[in-house]
DNA sequence: AGATAAAATCAAGCGCGCATGCTGGTTTTG
DNA sequence: CAAAACCAGCATGCGCGCTTGATTTTATCT
C-alpha cells in the first residue's frame, strides 16, 4: 500500500487526542471515559489502550496538544491585529481573553481542576501550565510593545491576564460575553494608561 | 435528655455539610464520595444518605453552607479595615483575593467546574453563584466607598473581582502568593486612581 | 528476492474494584 | 406507641486495566 501504516497510527493517535479534547470541554473531567473517547475518535477501546496505556496518559496527553494547538493559533492571529493607540490594546485585551474563554481553556480548566487533587496528574500539568503561562505573557508583551522595565507595567499585564483567566472561569458557569464587553473596554483604556504614563 | 434529637440532627448535617466542603477543597470532585464524607464526619454512610438522599443534595448543600460561610466571614473581616487612603484600597483588594483563595473557594470550584458538565447540578448551582457575585460586588463597592455613577469605576471593581477570580484558579495549580503579592500592589494603586480621578 | 520471524496496530472480552442508591432493622425521642 | 434519626448490608452499574487474538507492516536471514 501507498499509506504506511506509520502514517495511519499517527492520524488515529490525534483524532484520539482531538475527541479527548472536545469530550474534555463538553462532558467535563467524570464524562471524558476512554470508552466514550474512543468511540467519538472511532476507534475502538483496545486501540486507545495501545496508543495511551493508561487514562492519565489519554487525559495529559491531550492537555499538550491543547496547550500546543492554542500556542499556534495565537500565533496566527496576532498577525492580523490593528494599527496603533487604543484600539490595538483593546483588541490585545480582546484576544487574551478569548484565549481564556475559548474550547481549549475549558478543556484545560477540567484537567488543571482535577489535577489539583491528584498528586501524579498533577506532576504531569503543572509543567505545562507554566509553559503556556509564559508563553502566554510573553505574546501579551510583545503585542503591546510594552516596557517592562516601567514600573508596574509588568504587574498591570500580569492582572490583565488573570482577569481573562477569571473570565474563563465565569464562562464555564454561562454565557458571560454580554457581561464582559463594557469591563474588557474600560480595562483597555486603563492599561493603555499604564503602558504609557511619563 | 436536655438536647431533643432535633439538634443532634442539625448538628450531624452541619457536620457533614462541614467535611463535605473540606472534602472538596482536598481531595476534589471525584474524590468527593458520600463515604468517604460520611466517615470524616463521623457518622454512617446510611445517616449522611437520610439527610441527602442523593449525593447531588449533598454536594448542593455544601456549596450552599461555603457561600453563606464566606459572607459571613466577609463581613466580619470588613469591619477590621484600617482606615483611609491607598493602604485601605490595597487591604479591600487583599481582602476580595483572599476570597478567591481560601478553602471556600476551592471547594465551590470543584463544584462548578463539574456542574458545567451536568445539567442538573448547574440548575442549582448557577443561582447560587449568581448570588455570591452580587454579594461580593456589593460588598467591594461598599467598602471602597466607591461611586458607581462615575464611567469606569462599576466596570473596573468588575474587572478587580475578576483579576481576584484569576488568582483563585492559579492557585489551585500551586502556591501563587508570591507572585501575586506585587500585582495586587500596583493593581491597588491603579485602582485608587480610577476611583479618584476628578 | 523470497520467506519467515518479529513487531506494531487494532478489536473484543473478562474481572476487579468502587460508588451509588435502596431496603430492612435498631435506637432514641416525644 | 408512633415517629424520626441512625446504622448495616445488598445489588446494580460502570470505568479501568489486562489478556487474548487477528491483521498488517517491518526486519532479518538464506
Amino acid at each position: 500500500m501507498t499509506a504506511p501504516q506509520q502514517e495511519r497510527s499517527k492520524a488515529t493517535r490525534l483524532r484520539l487526542l482531538e475527541a479527548a479534547v472536545d469530550c474534555l470541554a463538553e462532558k467535563g473531567w467524570s464524562g471524558t471515559t476512554v470508552a466514550i473517547v474512543a468511540r467519538a475518535a472511532g476507534v475502538s477501546r483496545g486501540a486507545a489502550q495501545h496508543h495511551f496505556p493508561t487514562r492519565e496518559d489519554l487525559i495529559a496527553g491531550a492537555l499538550e496538544f491543547a496547550t500546543e494547538t492554542q500556542l499556534i493559533e495565537n500565533r496566527a492571529r496576532a498577525a492580523t491585529l490593528p494599527e496603533h493607540g487604543l484600539t490595538r490594546v483593546e483588541a490585545v485585551v480582546n484576544m487574551l481573553v478569548d484565549i481564556y474563554v475559548g474550547p481549549y481553556f475549558r478543556a484545560a480548566l477540567q484537567v488543571w481542576v482535577a489535577a489539583s487533587a491528584d498528586p501524579s496528574l498533577h506532576a504531569r500539568v503543572q509543567p505545562l501550565e507554566a509553559r503556556l503561562g509564559r508563553a502566554i505573557h510573553h505574546v501579551a508583551v510583545e503585542l503591546l510593545r510594552a516596557d517592562e522595565r516601567k514600573p508596574g507595567v509588568r504587574e498591570t499585564i500580569q492582572g490583565t491576564l488573570d482577569m481573562a483567566r477569571g473570565f474563563g472561569l465565569a464562562t464555564v458557569l454561562g454565557d458571560d460575553s454580554a457581561r464582559r464587553r463594557p469591563i474588557v473596554r474600560q480595562w483597555a483604556r486603563v492599561l493603555a494608561g499604564v503602558l504609557g504614563e511619563q
